[in-house]
DNA sequence: AGTATGTCTTTCATTTATGAAAAACATAAC
DNA sequence: GTTATGTTTTTCATAAATGAAAGACATACT
C-alpha cells in the first residue's frame, strides 16, 4: 500500500468542498493544474476513483464520499490546532471602515474577505463621513475621494453610480414619494439629493441609510441607492436613469505605516478583488443578478 | 496566520516519535536534510519553537508537546483511513487498543488472536489513559471501567488483581525500594500507588510501565504489577499479599457501529477467550506457571 | 442558433524542493 | 586523552513540482 502524504488529503478535502479544481486551487493558493494532478495521484495511490469529472466540476463518488466523511475528523483537528496557534499570535485585529453599502457588500461576501482560518479578527465599522484613517482609527478605509494626505496609500477601484429604486412590479399608483435620511444625518451627496428635490414630497425619514433599502423593498416609496445595491436586489427595480450628478470614484485607502502588515495587505487585496469583481455593478451597468 | 500544509504536521509527528531527523527521515523515505528544513519551516509558520535541538537528536519543547498531543487525533484518523484503504485489497485492519500489560499478554499469545491465514491485519496500540479510546478510533478496546457511552458495547472479563514483585530468590539485603513510573505518566491507580507510599523510597523511575517488569526481573527493586504478569514470570516472586485496593474489573469494548464486522467479532471473541482462560491469573489466584 | 462564460486538461518553461556528500559537532567507548 | 559513532547542519547539483497560457469542452444565456 502506497504511502500517501497528508496534504493530499488536505487537497482532496478542498476539492470536495468547493466542488471543483478552481475553487480549491484559489483557496489554497495553487493552480488548478496542480490540484488536478494531486487528486489524480491520490486516486492512483488509493486505487479507487474518488470523483466523477465533468466540465462543470468535480463530484464525489461513493468512495469519495466515504473518504470525505472520514477526513472531516482530520479537518476538525486542524481547526483546533489553528485555534491553539492563534493564542500565541495575540490575535491581531484588522479594522475596516467603510460606508453603509460597501459594508453591506462585504457582509454579503464575508467569505471572500475573511475566514476562520485567518489568524486575525475583523472589526468593521460604518462611517458615512470621510473615514478618519489619519488617527489610525482604522487600518483600511473605503473612500469616495482620493486622499490628499501623503501618508495614506490608495488604490482606485472604479466609479460608483446611483439611481432611484422602488419595489419591483409595484401596484400602479404606489407612492412615488421619496424615502430619505434625516437632514442632519445626510452627509453624502446621494443622501442630500432627496432633500434638494423641492417639488417632490418626502414620505418617510429614517436615521440610517440601511433602512432605505428595507423601506423601498417594502413598497414605501422610492429610494436613491447605489446601483450595486439596487441592481443586486431582486425585489427592486430602477426608476428612471442613473443620477449622473451623484457618480463618484472610489478608493481603498491604507495607512502607509501599517500597510506592510501581512494581514492588512491580505484584507486590502481581497477587498480590492471583491470590489473589482463587482465593478460593472458599481458603475451602474445593467444587472446580472447573480450575487 | 500562515497556512500550514498538512504534511508538515505529518513530518513533525514523525520527528517527535523518532526523536530525531534521521529516524523520521527513514520512516518517510526522505533525507534528514529535508526533514530538518520542513521542521524549521513549521516552527517558522507557527511562530514557536517546537524542538530543542542537540547533536543527539530532537526533543519536544512544551509547545511541541502540546502540538504533539493534539496531532495524535489526526494520526488516528489517518490510521482509520488506511484501514478503509485496505478493504479494497480484501485485507482489512482490526485496531486493538489496550494497556501495557494486556498488550503484552496478547503479544505473548499472538497465535491465539491472529494468524497469517486471517484475512485481516492487526493494529495494536498501547494507551494507558481511558479517554483516548473515544477519539483514537480503535475497533476493540480493553478498559478498567465499564463504559457509559451508549454507542459502546462491552463484555466483562473478570477482575484484575495487583501485587508487588521482586526478583525471585533475590540475594538477602536486596533493595526493597520501589520501582515507579514518573509521576506525570502515572495515570492508572497501580502506577500511582508507589508515589503514595510516603515512607518507602523510590529507587528507579521510568517512563514506560513495561520497563518495570524488566527492572524487577533484574533485581532493581520491587514493582507493582498485575498478578497475571508477575505470576507468569518465572523470574519474579510476590512480595506480600495482593494489594486489594488496586483491584478492578475489566471490560472488552467495541464500537457498536463496527461491531458487526466479521473480523472484529472474530478478534473480539478470541481476545475474550484468551483473557477468560487466564481469568484465575488475572484475579490473582496462585500461579500455574504454564504460559 | 450562436455567443459567452466557466470549467477541466495539456504543455512547457521556470521555480522550488530535494538528496548526496561533506562538514561540524556532541557523546560514548576505549 | 583519543577514537569512533551517531547525530544535525550546510552546500550545491539535480530532480520534481508548479504555474501560466493555451486548448478543449460543456453549459447557460441571448
Amino acid at each position: 500500500m502506497k504511502n500517501i502524504t497528508w496534504d493530499a488529503y488536505q487537497i482532496f478535502l478542498a476539492v470536495a468542498r468547493h466542488g471543483g479544481l478552481t475553487g480549491a486551487a484559489q483557496a489554497h493558493a495553487l493552480s488548478p493544474a496542480t490540484v488536478g494532478r494531486r487528486v489524480l495521484d491520490l486516486e492512483q495511490g488509493i486505487g479507487r476513483q474518488l470523483f466523477v469529472r465533468s466540465q462543470t466540476g468535480y463530484r464525489l463518488t461513493a468512495d469519495g464520499q466515504a473518504l470525505f466523511e472520514q477526513l472531516q475528523a482530520m479537518d476538525a483537528v486542524v481547526r483546533k490546532v489553528d485555534g491553539w496557534r492563534q493564542e500565541a499570535h495575540g490575535a491581531s485585529v484588522v479594522r475596516l471602515m467603510a460606508g453603509t453599502w460597501v459594508t453591506w457588500l462585504v457582509c454579503e461576501n464575508i467569505q471572500a474577505i475573511w475566514s476562520e482560518r485567518d489568524g486575525f479578527r475583523l472589526d468593521m465599522s460604518v462611517s458615512e463621513r470621510r473615514a478618519t484613517l489619519a488617527h489610525r482609527e482604522s487600518d483600511i478605509g473605503v473612500r469616495a475621494v482620493a486622499p490628499e494626505e501623503p501618508h495614506l496609500a490608495s488604490r482606485h477601484t472604479g466609479d460608483v453610480a446611483y439611481a432611484a429604486y422602488r419595489q419591483r412590479n409595484a401596484p400602479a399608483g404606489l407612492s412615488s414619494a421619496l424615502l430619505a435620511v434625516s437632514e442632519e444625518d445626510a452627509i453624502s451627496p446621494y443622501l442630500r439629493w432627496p432633500h434638494e428635490q423641492g417639488e417632490v414630497s418626502i414620505a418617510v425619514i429614517v436615521s440610517r441609510p440601511r433602512s432605505l433599502l428595507d423601506l423601498a423593498r417594502a413598497g414605501a416609496g422610492q429610494a436613491v441607492l447605489p446601483c450595486f445595491v439596487g441592481d443586486l436586489d431582486p425585489g427592486l427595480e430602477r426608476v428612471g436613469e442613473e443620477l449622473k450628478q451623484l457618480r463618484h470614484g472610489q478608493w481603498i485607502v491604507t495607512n502607509s505605516e501599517d500597510r506592510h502588515r501581512r494581514e492588512i495587505r491580505t484584507v486590502s487585496e481581497r477587498l480590492f478583488r471583491l470590489v473589482k469583481s463587482h465593478a460593472d455593478l458599481f458603475a451602474g451597468k445593467r444587472p446580472s443578478r447573480s450575487l
